[in-house]
DNA sequence: CTTGACTCCGTACCATGGTACGGAACCTAC
DNA sequence: GTAGGTTCCGTACCATGGTACGGAGTCAAG
């Protein structure tokens, strides 16, 4: 189970540029290099644990955090302070919600123009009038 | 009605920068100079003409649409090509959708999350947990 | 024991949507 | 007629999340 760095960014779903990215940021370890001439180092090998840490960084990706938060969860990683993490899944939350109210308007009012502007083939487009008004 | 460009600015609810970024973006024009020194110009003036350009951004901008995509949707201004501002506003549906669908489900495996960190005081964080699983 | 694929690493570049800086010209009010 | 606030303009910089490049080293197969 010790996997090259494309190993990892396959079963991350990334590229491997991206990983190299993510070990940057300090979101990813970047462990030791095994073999190689002593003097200039081999090769890196992953396990188990980094396919972990990638998949909880595309997880949380999706659920909208930043890479930034992210690693502030990461730090969390012991478990121990429930109270900051839920305080940051409750800030998300909000966050959440009216991004989504606001996707909402935005698809109503829009998918109400494209119908009105089906309905009609004369005078001015009302998608562009109507962002015009607003 | 013909104000300079705070004025234009500060009626967008935008700052002077990002007035002169869009004009450099060719989303809004740049009107000619009044007065100066014949060699050196004077101060450009906007209308509600203007006004009404840079609200329509900000409106489609709120809409989801990328600067790009305004601009497309601007140069359909005289109101002519209602068959590709219908596709424009139907592919801006159909990515809202998708958006919206992504951001409920995270919101709801997050609420879900928050609950039961908060019920129970033992073991580890699932929040936590639950990326890692992912 | 060489070929070819992969790794390592620093560094540079990309898109998006701005924001800031600085000097010269301008315009208004006192 | 001058001080202070604006404008003009080019250019540089910012955050975010990557993506690409290039040369040297490494490794596995044939």
């Amino acid at each position: 189970m010790a996997g090259t760095i494309a190993t990892l960014a396959r079963e991350g779903g990334v590229g491997v540029e991206t990983v190299r990215y993510y070990q940057r940021r300090g979101l990813l370890r970047t462990p030791d290099k095994s073999g190689g001439s002593a003097i200039s180092g081999g090769i890196r090998r992953y396990g188990d644990e980094d396919v972990r840490r990638l998949k909880f960084i595309r997880q949380a990706q999706a659920a909208g955090f930043t890479l930034e938060q992210i690693g502030e969860l990461l730090e969390l990683d012991a478990g121990q302070d429930r109270t900051r993490a839920r305080a940051l899944a409750a800030e998300r939350i909000t966050a959440l919600d009216e991004k989504i109210a606001e996707l909402q308007a935005a698809r109503a009012s829009l998918a109400k123009l494209a119908h009105a502007c089906a309905a009609s083939d004369t005078g001015p487009c009302p998608i562009i009038e109507a962002f015009e008004a607003g």
